[in-house]
DNA sequence: TTATATGCAAACAATTTGCATCCTG
DNA sequence: CAGGATGCAAATTGTTTGCATATAA
């Protein structure tokens, strides 16, 4: 078992929750898959270990890790969320309108950013949703090559 | 009748759209309002106005509006879509967690920040969603003051 | 006049909830 | 064994669509 799941054992217990099959499972597919995944997905990754498993279980499932702040929830499209492990670092997303792909990336400007506003606004900042939306250099490559 | 509606009915026009009475009101209600505002708040402020309208309208006249350029529409929060005016010029958004009041600003950072991700990724960056979310000043002080 | 917009009601999709049953602690 | 967790089905919410009628060009 990796530290990260060890961590939320201990954190669900702290929490007075329950440490079931389900959810361990749950945080195994997302810490495996690297994130990104919207609820269905994560339904339809389960569903071969628990034949019986619902959405409803899914979807409770990640909001009490998201409460927990053991899961974040992102909303890179507009169709649905999407969720990844909480890793604690500060992280942004650049999206592909084109194939959906979405790479993390760690940006720079972001700390002066927040302290910037924390000065101008008297804003405490707790949480940034930095989300850049364009074309990744193989779509731009293929839509190039289509119009020629 | 200001230069923003004129342009708003030019671009209609050019799409070979009709300047209806609805859509006229919806933009003058997103103008003055400033907006983020959701789609139900544009059909309570426009209800008065309109009795029979109906949120299909609302949602139809924002969504040609947007495929248009002349609006843009936010995901400041999990439950409903807000929209704005495009104005052109790109800014951000900080978001009160607390009572919900969004501040615009434009940061310095974000252009380099761009060229970075072009840099490293070949990502053609066409637009991007930067929204912080905290607490504001006035925020800060009445929980401090509750908790007292 | 004629195609585009609207209003209304019904359809949808993502997510949430009530309740009986199940299972972890 | 007791209370939290699950599965199922039904309810909610935000948004979209089909169709008959109204209206801008």
């Amino acid at each position: 078992m990796s530290a990260q799941i060890a961590h939320v054992e201990q954190q669900l217990q702290a929490a007075g929750k329950r440490l079931t099959s389900q959810r361990v499972h749950l945080l195994h597919i997302l810490q495996e898959r690297g994130g990104h995944l919207d609820a269905d997905e994560i339904y339809r990754l389960m569903k071969p270990r628990f034949p019986r498993l619902s959405l409803s279980t899914v979807y409770r499932t990640l909001g009490l890790l998201k409460e927990l702040e053991l899961v974040r929830e992102l909303h890179l499209d507009r169709e649905h969320h999407r969720y990844e492990i909480e890793r604690g670092e500060e992280h942004q997303h650049l999206v592909c309108l084109e194939c959906g792909r979405v790479i993390e990336f760690k940006c720079a400007h972001c700390v002066p950013m927040h302290q910037d506003l924390a000065d101008r606004y008297g804003f405490q900042i707790t949480g940034s949703r930095v989300e850049l939306l364009g074309y990744c250099a193989e779509c731009q490559a293929r839509v190039e090559q289509q119009r020629r």
